[in-house]
DNA sequence: AAGGGTGTTGAAAG
DNA sequence: GCTTTCAACACCCT
């Protein structure tokens, strides 16, 4: 579930936590998280290792090294614990980093999704699934003519256009309902379909809903919970996400749960008309 | 208690 | 080429 204003804080929390701290030794439990090279290069590459660093972009994180980056993505679960390090390794912890201090980052993720992989610092660009990513909703780039370059001619519902990180970096399944919401614009609706206008309050309303919850600590539900020991508070100010019979918040009318593109999708049929 | 749903992504299929 | 479906995996809910 982690979205852009979740990994920003984990980002965060992260930096404040080891920053500076060196690698001892990496003990791999499932391989399966472990991209690009074995996992014996992957642990050997990171002994005595200082973590000068952590950057985000969209989604994933990069631990950056003193001669090493590593990128980080936690997909659906992904979670990162600090413990010491004599303490008994936990139920789905399958990546621990051992400092020389006697501590140590315990990656955790229940359905085993997230994926770590080592690239030379400087080319996380080049990676091929970050290469073609679009810009973060803050970005300046992220504008009208960006969007409608983008947009083109295609027939893709608008929440499936928003959750393509190739076209805007960081969104998910959450945001993406709130800032539909918001924007007063169906999800359904093909993206060659929208109004310049409606694009733009798309737009404002992606920014406005990424800073808040960046604000507020990302949002705390089923498995953000607890990263950390992070609790989030997006979770109060969600308008329609999880909120299926609650009554909109604009208009009082039963918020209702659609499938979009295969994707749980909560909407309300008042504020949000189909278009046509 | 078996089966469908879950916040993500990218490969495969259409 | 564009769009949708499915698989990776574990758990929760009905």
């Amino acid at each position: 579930m982690p979205e852009l204003p979740e990994v920003e804080t984990v980002k965060e929390s992260l930096k404040t936590l080891i920053l500076g701290k060196t690698i001892h030794h990496v003990d791999i439990l499932y391989e399966g998280i472990i991209h690009g090279t074995t996992k014996d290069y992957f642990s050997k590459r990171l002994e005595n290792e200082i973590l000068m660093d952590i950057g985000r972009f969209g989604k994933f994180l990069f631990f950056r090294f003193s001669t090493i980056t590593l990128i980080s993505h936690l997909r659906m679960e992904g979670k990162y614990f600090l413990k010491h390090s004599f303490e008994l390794i936990a139920k789905h912890e399958h990546v621990i980093f051992h400092f020389t201090d006697g501590t140590s980052l315990r990656y955790h993720d229940t359905r085993k999704f997230g994926t770590m992989e080592l690239v030379e610092p400087g080319n996380e660009f080049l990676m091929p699934n970050i290469l073609l990513m679009g810009p973060e909703p803050f970005d300046n780039q992220f504008n009208l003519s960006y969007l409608k370059s983008r947009i083109k001619s295609s027939i893709r519902p608008i929440k499936s256009f928003l959750l393509d990180q190739n076209n805007v970096s960081g969104l998910g399944n959450i945001y993406v309902d709130e800032v539909l919401f918001l924007s007063r614009v169906h999800p359904e609706t093909q993206v060659k379909n929208l109004s310049d206008s409606e694009i733009l309050k798309i737009i404002d309303s992606t920014q406005a809903v990424i800073n808040k919850a960046i604000e507020l600590g990302g949002t705390t539900i089923r498995s953000y919970l607890s990263s950390l020991g992070i609790t989030g508070r997006f979770q109060n100010e969600l308008n329609v996400h999880l909120r299926a019979l609650k009554p909109c918040i604009i208009c009082n009318t039963p918020i209702i749960k659609i499938k979009v593109g295969g994707r749980g999708t909560y909407i309300c049929p008042t504020c949000q008309k189909r278009k046509g």
